[in-house]
RNA sequence: GCACUGUUGGCAGAGUAGCUAUGCAGCGGCCUGCAAAGCCGUGGACAGGGGUGCAACUCCCCUACAGUGCUCCA
């Protein structure tokens, strides 16, 4: 495909033809998820962000490496200094070991993700199992002098390295002067991050290292592993907006510290989801969590929900704006079933016509995905196709309803929104079902009509009555 | 305090230098055993003040407000 992607790079604050290393292959490291609650719906919005971008990359025909991590040791309920590891915290809290709660916390993951359609990465290495290599970045960055060490633990040196904060536009003198509380007295300068803490006696998850037994620092992970799997300079790396000025920030000190190369060519950052205006945060307690969105309008529509703002932009979220979106979203599969009964029911040769109108709306969707994958205006076409499906079935227009099915299909799928799919035989038992229903109707038996109906919408199909004669259905 | 981002109709949410979406909700009508839907029609916005332009909601500057970051969070 011809197309030119266009993505927004943080790191320039524009919208960048993009183009990567080697052509037609896509280096992409995206940071995940730290393993020890609940995925909830601001957290599923991002990965479902980064999952649009890899479906739309693949569309275009760039063939894609994602690797996203699983944080499962490093991260802790502080700064990098000082607090407890999110994840020992929690399993003491369930009394279980650490490993137990990740492997549970990762199963879940997976588990929900592929409710919502989000294709799994390449590689979903652990922090865990990269101890070794961390290690050895620790060390290369103590030999370049960008790192020193003290008491058992090790520091970055953020004076050592040049352009620190750049991508963030951090000016370094005022953080100093601001917010930013000085616990540590002995590190050289007050924003130098920890690279290896050294454990207290009481800590479960530490490793031996040269400097002390204990345990990394959180950013080192991203580095090693984007490194170990994707190489030294990536195209893509991806996370979320909260992640600009402290997490991106090291991971760029410590690799490019350790490489003297760039070390990623596109940063793409997901804006948060906000809960009346505040941002929606575990701390915050105000989340709902990806399990009850789904329980409330569905898988689909709940994908529909996540897709449907711009990455960029903040969106509010409430469960009253997803039942909106529910029926946003059950009015498309509502044409795309009709559409399917309709060429089910249907005898006779299609004529070959003309196909155009279908093949705009597609391009306006290709070109609305290649800028800075522009959902809304995306999605927006979806309804315009789905609108022309109604037109085509009543007009009996076969060949365009079956182009314009190809094209619906083609962008529900790269959006990663799922279709409804109906069997034939199972078309075939609900039209019996219904013939019978208006029978019973012209003879005035509403109670069995009705009850047929009841019967039909407790296995999800839903039926609307046209005239006396004529009832549509379509299934959620 | 400093930095970044944003401010579009009742709500959600795109977009363009000159005509603006789309969806939900609303209003009027048709249809209707009930339920639900559908169809036709319709009103409704570009934070405020300057500047550049033939023309700005769209570009630039200032102000106000909001969110986020600087402290764990996608």
């Amino acid at each position: 495909m011809t197309d030119e992607i266009y993505l927004y790079n943080t790191e320039t604050r524009k919208k960048e033809k993009f183009i990567p290393q080697v052509e037609g292959v896509v280096q992409f490291y995206s940071c995940g998820q730290t393993v020890y609650e609940d995925v909830h719906v601001g957290n599923a919005k991002t990965y479902v962000v980064w999952d649009v971008l890899v479906k739309t990359l693949r569309y275009f025909g760039y063939h894609v490496n994602h690797v996203q991590n699983f944080t499962d040791v490093g991260h802790l309920t502080d700064d990098a200094d000082e607090g407890e590891d999110k994840i020992q915290k929690k399993a003491k809290a369930l009394k279980m070991d650490p490993m137990e709660l990740v492997d549970i916390k990762i199963r879940e993951y997976h588990h929900n993700m592929d409710k919502i359609e989000v294709g799994r990465p390449n590689i979903a290495p652990r922090a865990t199992g990269h101890i070794n290599e961390m290690i050895d970045l620790v060390r290369l960055l103590i030999e370049k002098k960008h790192a020193y060490e003290l008491d058992g633990s090790v520091y970055y040196d953020i004076s050592s390295f040049e352009d620190y904060g750049k991508m963030a536009r951090l000016d370094l003198d005022n953080l100093e002067a601001g917010a930013r509380i000085e616990v540590n007295t002995g590190k050289k300068n007050p924003g130098d991050f920890a690279l290896w803490i050294k454990a207290p006696k009481e800590h479960i998850m530490k490793y031996t290292s040269p400097w002390s037994i204990g345990y990394p620092g959180w950013h080192l992970e991203c580095s090693v592993m984007s490194n170990k799997y994707l190489g030294d300079t990536l195209d893509i790396h991806a996370g979320g907006i909260d992640h600009i000025p402290v997490h991106h920030t090291n991971e760029i000190a410590q690799s490019e510290g350790a490489t003297d190369k760039k070390f990623a060519n596109y940063w793409v950052h997901s804006a948060f989801i906000t809960v009346n205006g505040k941002k929606m945060s575990k701390s915050k307690n105000n989340f709902v969590t990806l399990e009850e969105l789904i329980k409330e309008v569905g898988r689909g529509a709940a994908r529909f929900t996540l897709t449907q703002a711009h990455y960029r932009t903040q969106a509010d979220f409430s469960l009253e704006q997803a039942r909106n979106f529910r029926k946003r979203y059950y009015r498309i599969i509502k044409s795309y079933h009709l559409a399917l009964q309709y060429l089910h029911t249907l005898e006779g040769e299609i004529k070959d016509e003309d196909r155009n109108y279908s093949e705009k709306i597609l391009m306006n969707f290709n070109k609305a995905m290649a800028d800075d994958l522009n959902t809304p205006q995306a999605i927006i076409q979806i309804n315009t196709i789905a609108k022309r499906l109604d037109q085509y079935r009543k007009k009996g227009d076969n060949f365009q309803l079956i182009k314009a099915l190809e094209v619906l299909r083609t962008m529900m799928t790269v959006l990663g929104i799922p279709l409804i799919e109906l069997k034939d035989d199972e078309i075939d038992n609900v039209n019996n079902m219904i013939s019978l229903r208006i029978k019973l109707k012209a003879n005035g038996d509403f109670d069995a009509s009705d009850k047929i109906r009841d019967h039909l919408s407790s296995l999800n199909y839903i039926l609307q009555d046209i005239s006396a004669e004529e009832t549509q259905w379509y299934k959620e």
